[in-house]
RNA sequence: GACGCGGGUCAGGCAGCCGCGGACCGGUUCGUCCGGUCCGAGGAAAGUCCGGACACCGAAGAGCAGGGUGCUGGCUAACGGCCAGGCGGGGAAACCCGACGGAAAGUGCCACAGAAACGACACAGCCUCCCGGAUCCUCGGGCGGCAACGGUGAAAAGGUGCGGUAAGAGCGCACCAGCGGUCCUGGUGACAGGCCGGCUGGGCAAACCCCACCCGGUGCAAGGCCAAGUCGGGGCGCCACGGGUUGCUCGCCCAGCCCCAGGUCGGCCGCAUGAGGCGCCCGGUGACGGGCGUCCCAGAGAGAUGGCUGCCCGCGACAGAAUCCGGCUUAUCGACCCGCUACGGAA
RNA sequence: UGGGGGAUCGUCUAGCGGUAGGACGCCGGGUUCUGGCCCCGGUAGCGGGGGUUCGAAUCCUCCUCCCCCAG
């Protein structure tokens, strides 16, 4: 992957930290590359426009994962976890996390950390593979 | 005290640090960048089952079709909601439940069983009289009378008793049930009570239907504005047929219609002061209405309430606003308050 | 968010007030030297709760689940 390591530089949890833009979603479906397991997906695309930008997050938690109190719930634990390994993230990349039903169940039992770690391990091998 | 019934309130609390969404104020190297103050999910926000507001569409036309509601009176912007009352059912009671108009307007259905299931007229039977055998009981046939009794069924032609008769039958009488009445009394009314009459047959309208009342269609992804952009693109086709107009008809509108290709996946408004919450007073049995005072109480746009720590208790259920409001229904660990019924104890 | 459709044996379906039927599959038997084809028999089902009716898969109502459409 190009571009530096964004190194420490925090990754803003307001607005400009997120994917909000449809075409935006579109882009890294088509072109990214992905990584799964049993609970989550991840798909990452380097921007060509980004620069030094911080990487930005996009979440998909459809109805599947549970009633919209879990799904909000899954949605902040992810926000939340992607803070924390965000400063291993390369710049410029645009992140997006897809929830698999049974993740709302996974943190109720081994605690929201655990996720995060899931989570660490498919950045890990996508960081590996480019 | 413990059981039950009805109504109502709450939905873990407090403190610290780091964060998120919005409004306002100040600064601004004008980058939604920094700082501060305030506010920030529910009783069901849910299901989307009703009703409205609001918006657009149609000549903001008509009729039909279709749909909904269904005891009475009231409340309401409206309702399939609520209140009060009536009737029916359940419970020992407090109380709870009920799609609760019409079957003498018409059509249809009532399987199996049964003699008979909708105008049945009698299958087994009962009885007078006549004829024959017999002549004490009885048997066969015939002219007639009858529907009590038998079995079937969800349902069988009012029920019980007495009289009556050849046997019987509301045939007569008493009570009860049901029906009818231009009748009387009370009530706005549903209805209740009384009087009189005759003597009496069903069920299903959450079957079609009839009657009364209500309903135009689509839905905030409605709709309006701005910016950007293809394109005043192509084609052998159909051309007075066709298309649009609400499901149909009439009526109305269009000069084109169809196919291919292309564009649209940006922003702002709508978007939160409302049939609003709370308190007091007045009217009303009540739902509710009126007056005065006071408060401003989420507003996102991939979609905001969380993380860590400490203390307390019983370790906290169902569950997250998306245009707004009034209901209904469904989910829900529990805590507290008020009133009431019957039971036990004490005074 | 709004609108629309559906649920019947393991699978695909018919039935629209009184009997749940068909095809494929599965099981057992027959036929054949063996297997297939074929023949005979069987296994099984109305998404759940409540109501209307004498009687409900069917009519009404409330839930649950699935699918489709509109950016």
């Amino acid at each position: 992957m190009h571009g530096a390591h964004s190194d420490g530089a925090r990754w803003p949890r307001d607005r400009r930290g997120r994917i909000t833009r449809s075409r935006d979603f579109d882009a890294v479906y088509r072109r990214g590359r992905s990584a799964a397991s049993r609970h989550l997906v991840l798909y990452a695309f380097p921007r060509e426009d980004a620069g030094d930008d911080p990487p930005r997050l996009g979440l998909s938690v459809s109805r599947r994962v549970g009633n919209a109190v879990e799904r909000n719930r899954v949605k902040r634990v992810l926000r939340e976890q992607f803070a924390r390994i965000a400063p291993g993230l390369p710049a410029g990349v645009d992140f997006i996390v897809i929830a698999r039903p049974g993740a709302a169940a996974y943190v109720e039992e081994r605690g929201s950390a655990a996720l995060g770690e899931r989570l660490g391990e498919l950045a890990a091998r996508l960081a590996g593979a480019g």
